[in-house]
DNA sequence: GCAAAAGTGTTAGTAATACACCCATGC
DNA sequence: GCATGGGTGTATTACTAACACTTTTGC
């Protein structure tokens, strides 16, 4: 099938910035690119907007077919268009990125064109030249977007399992951030936040010290007023 | 000149949410459409980028075009990427709208296709049907855009002359954010904010009561802590 | 008992709010 | 003087930050 225009056009793809924490700490899924441009680097799973596709759509569908991981029942959050003339060498092709917040549960399969995915440290490629394209950018811009999300709303939840304790919530917190937190201080933040945190009543067993209670995340989206960060900027 | 393809592709259009404070209110530059689709609704201007062109510059060359208003020296700011399959009947059209905040100054010229440009209020067109495409939807994403970089950047300055007052910059808050503010605290926060306003020294004469002082935007581009909007939301 | 982790109490400092009140001009 | 708008003072309340302290478990 062939395509003909008058006018100038481009090419549109969907990217997913999946993130989520590993041991190493705030970690993104990568795909290794079989082909050129860029053979040999690293790429967010992603590619071609079908005709008529929602793009969207489109990222959950190359997340699937590329590494296996569904994002079924989460949101993803559209981080802008990249647009610039030259970030693929071989025709105008712009993306739209999505970043997915996952718990750490899935270990991505073998992708379908033999290239492979894998979870990288976020911290160790933000300097480095081992991404395509834009994508240390895109990556920078997510990372930013996270930080100040994590600020103003609960989204810090979604990488958690269903169950959780305020320790891995604020684990999550001070692995984007970057700093320590003061836990007491955490404790009652997060709990006068209504609906944030829902008490299931039960506690962890099997670790050292006190059993942390059990929450699963309440109905709110929003915390008002945010989470501070830092005192100055 | 035709082009071909062997793949689905998009057109790729720039326009611009210009907006400015007139007695009206917050309002919007829009220019009504001369042919079809949508003929006789209000758009953003705007139209489609030239092969090669950064998507940024063709936004600022289709408002020089369409309404001879210039933003040189002044920061545009991407919204995202309006990406829905049937947003444009004829193709498929992806639309990269940039936000630009004037100060009251330039009327528009007539535009160079017989279509002509106005300034409508933001607040008669956000439930109406009088715009084209997706547009209501981009104005109201811009609106909220443009609450929230009030609460933390300096922006609203930019819909001020280079000298301005306090008052004058309360006015800007109080039309964006649709409540009205304490005078006397909404002075105290924006003086101690270091690098927001630098004082001229200068007093604006001729007005009722006791003169104001004129300032400039200064240096800083961030709130800390930030212009409250609200106490819950 | 002791270490470790969870969770609470306490105090000080900072910022937002409400609103009273003084200041400087035109008329 | 009086009205008008600019600008400051002050008390209250809300939240954050620092950190001491208590609780509850495993060993």
């Amino acid at each position: 099938m062939a395509y003909t225009s008058e006018y100038p056009f481009v090419y549109l793809t969907a990217d997913v910035v999946a993130l989520c924490m590993r041991p190493g700490g705030l970690s993104v899924l990568l795909v290794k690119r079989g082909g050129a441009p860029y053979k040999g680097r690293w790429a967010f799973p992603g590619g071609f907007v079908d005709e008529g596709e929602d793009v969207e759509r489109a990222a959950r569908r190359e997340l699937r077919e590329e590494t296996g991981i569904s994002t079924r029942g989460r949101a993803l959050h559209q981080l802008g268009a990249y647009t610039a003339p030259r970030r693929d060498p071989r025709h105008r092709v712009i993306s739209v990125p999505f970043v997915a917040v996952l718990p750490e549960i899935v270990a991505p399969t073998a992708a379908d064109d033999a290239t492979h995915a894998e979870w990288l440290p976020v911290e160790e490629l933000v300097g480095s030249r081992r991404l395509a394209f834009d994508h240390a950018q895109i990556l920078a811009d997510a990372s930013r977007w996270l930080s100040e999300a994590l600020e103003r709303t609960t989204l810090a939840t979604a990488f958690l399992a269903e169950r959780f304790t305020i320790t891995e919530l604020r684990e999550v917190y001070e692995a984007v951030w970057g700093r320590s937190l003061d836990a007491g201080n955490f404790q009652r933040k997060v709990t006068n936040v209504p609906g944030f945190l829902e008490d299931t009543g039960e506690r962890r067993i099997g670790g050292r010290g006190r059993p942390a209670t059990l929450f699963t995340a309440g109905p709110t989206s929003a915390i008002f007023p945010a989470m501070s960060r830092e005192r100055d900027r």
